[in-house]
DNA sequence: CTGTTAGCGCCTTCAA
DNA sequence: TTGAAGGCGCTAACAG
């Protein structure tokens, strides 16, 4: 291992004093231009690289934002952690991104490892099963600023970023009524989470505002994987009336109940109409294509650092007042396009 | 901000030296197991955590690894962060993640902040345009370790990760003949890439095993987007010669072919076969199905980082010979199932 | 505009 | 088995 070059190396050859060049390596404003330029060349001569934890050390800063996802492989996640990535990099900050796996232990421990690398700021968006802030206890007694996206939390000293779920439920669940269903089934996710519960009210009130009868029969608690969409048509194939469409929580899942459908011969939507939600690639390529809801990924990540880094330098703060509710879509797709289909035959 | 508990907190408390508390800490052999626990109980009161910083600075080491990638928001992508992160996170080290977004230019400047943040090794997927290995060259100046997985470089001093491109490439190809298919466009990305060449070459091989000669105008280079797939599809009308078979590069690509030959009124594999390479979720949801090649992925995040780890803590060096060559699988689907279809018929 | 000084918290010789 | 002391490289007062 060479030895590294330091400022004082720096200070020395130009006869000046490790201030100064500390100072000029970080573009303050009152130093001599000249001296800067003669500072950054001898920098670059010597292949000086500044040492982020002497300067961390030293500023009780570092420029890290912590990252806790669910899981990594989600088109849904990538999408998120591009936007972040985009805006951290953007404005010096380092991403420390890590997974649960869906599980709360791990998620603790992921924070854990967090807390002790003095992240400047903690993302999460929170595991299936995780009950209780305990492991953010911690962030919030050093005043480290802790912001939930998707999955949240509510808490009195964390902001949160999520889209409006109960509204695009709603419009989900409405438009399959506009299409003339009326026994709608709602394969859904853990109701612990925000996202999962907040759908399924949308769900329960569109079909209230219609005046149909809402019954948990007709709510299927799963986690969402493929293998629920199959396990969602067997339990369907056993409801006392047959369903004429069926609104999935996510994409995934909501594929492999169409594929399911598929091979046991019913006719998607004549027989049943299919919806998702998240708008994931393989929505716009499964036959039919899904009605699905767009789920702004990407903005979700990019705006949740943005806030995180107004925090950070003072420009706001973290708390609830600075929550924000993107916009989703509706997308309606063949899989759904009931009332049309039937028309044209 | 509440200030931090250190070590001399802990050894004022208990009238110890600060250096006693940093060994303890530290699991030291020559401190008394008695004097420990009493260390460790009071740190764990005092809420004691370590400072990350001031043991790096001390130690000059991190237990960082730095990733720079190409994109965070693909398939392939998630699956080798998904894996690299469950190894890392196991070993106690940490992952700084980066996207060079296809861009050289992001690319070096990533480089650059993974070099001040003094990761202790860098696992690096290249971008599309990346000439040259200027941006790496401090790294091993400074012996720091690096490793590229998937689109790498060839160094001397470099550990490398891929599967063996070739040999899939000539498999698909192969394949393709098997089905009676003589006229195979091959649609490809950067050939700066290895994955690329290496693809392109096994191609060849397997034309040229099957007598069959081989013609530049049947190799098309392209960014293998969505839209390259319809680009694809129009070079291919224009072909002298009609084309009974195309083998794309990577499954998003293919799948936008097949889309797009679809909507042309194409049938799909009578007309013209299709493969893709990746083993995308979509190849499994597109009508038909798409043939592919099963990348491990998150074998290959799993395995660089065991690799890199392996070196940082003195099992194995970090030099070719370290180079591990992972398996890759031919997954044979509808759209190239070309003999039998026409047998059925 | 530049220099002096004094740590940030930890680890690691060296000495006891 | 423990302690004393110095320094890792940088930055932020405070002074000029």
């Amino acid at each position: 291992m060479e030895k590294e070059v330091t400022i004082y190396d720096i200070a020395k050859i130009l006869n000046l004093s490790p201030a100064t060049v500390s100072r000029a390596l970080n573009d303050h404003p009152a130093i001599n231009s000249k001296t800067k330029l003669s500072i950054a060349n001898t920098a670059a001569e010597l292949g000086y690289r500044s040492n982020t934890f002497a300067s961390n050390l030293r500023r009780k800063s570092t420029s890290t934002l912590g990252v806790i996802v669910p899981r990594l492989d989600s088109s849904f996640m990538s999408a998120v952690l591009a936007g972040m990535e985009e805006v951290a990099n953007k404005a010096g900050y380092n991403l420390l991104i890590s997974q649960s796996l869906e599980s709360q232990g791990k998620e603790k421990s992921n924070a854990k490892t967090m807390y002790n690398s003095r992240v400047d700021g903690l993302l999460v968006s929170l595991a299936y099963d995780t009950e209780g802030f305990d492991h953010f206890e911690n962030f919030v007694k050093k005043r480290v600023p802790v912001l939930f996206f998707d999955r949240i939390f509510d808490h009195s000293e964390c902001a949160t970023i999520v889209i409006d779920n109960e509204k695009a439920g709603y419009d989900v669940t409405s438009h399959l009524i506009m299409q003339g269903c009326t026994h709608i089934l709602h394969v859904t996710g853990n109701l612990k989470r925000n996202v999962y519960i907040d759908r399924l009210s949308g769900y329960r009130k569109a079909l209230e505002a219609h005046g149909i009868a809402f019954d948990e029969a007709w709510v299927l608690e799963t986690d969402l994987s493929r293998e629920a969409g199959k396990a969602a048509v067997d339990y369907m194939e056993k409801l006392p009336v047959r369903p004429d469409a069926i609104f999935v929580a996510n994409d995934i899942c909501a594929i492999s109940c169409i594929q399911e459908l598929k091979q046991r011969g019913y006719r998607i939507p004549e027989d049943i109409a299919i919806a998702g939600f998240n708008n994931d690639p393989v929505s716009q390529v499964v036959e039919p294509s899904l009605t699905t809801v767009y789920y702004p990924g990407k903005e979700m990540g990019a705006i949740a650092v943005k806030t995180m880094i107004n925090h950070l330098t003072g420009t706001s703060d973290i708390d609830p007042a600075n929550s924000v509710v993107l916009q989703s879509e509706l997308l309606i797709r063949d899989s759904s396009r009931k009332l049309q289909r039937e028309a044209r035959n």
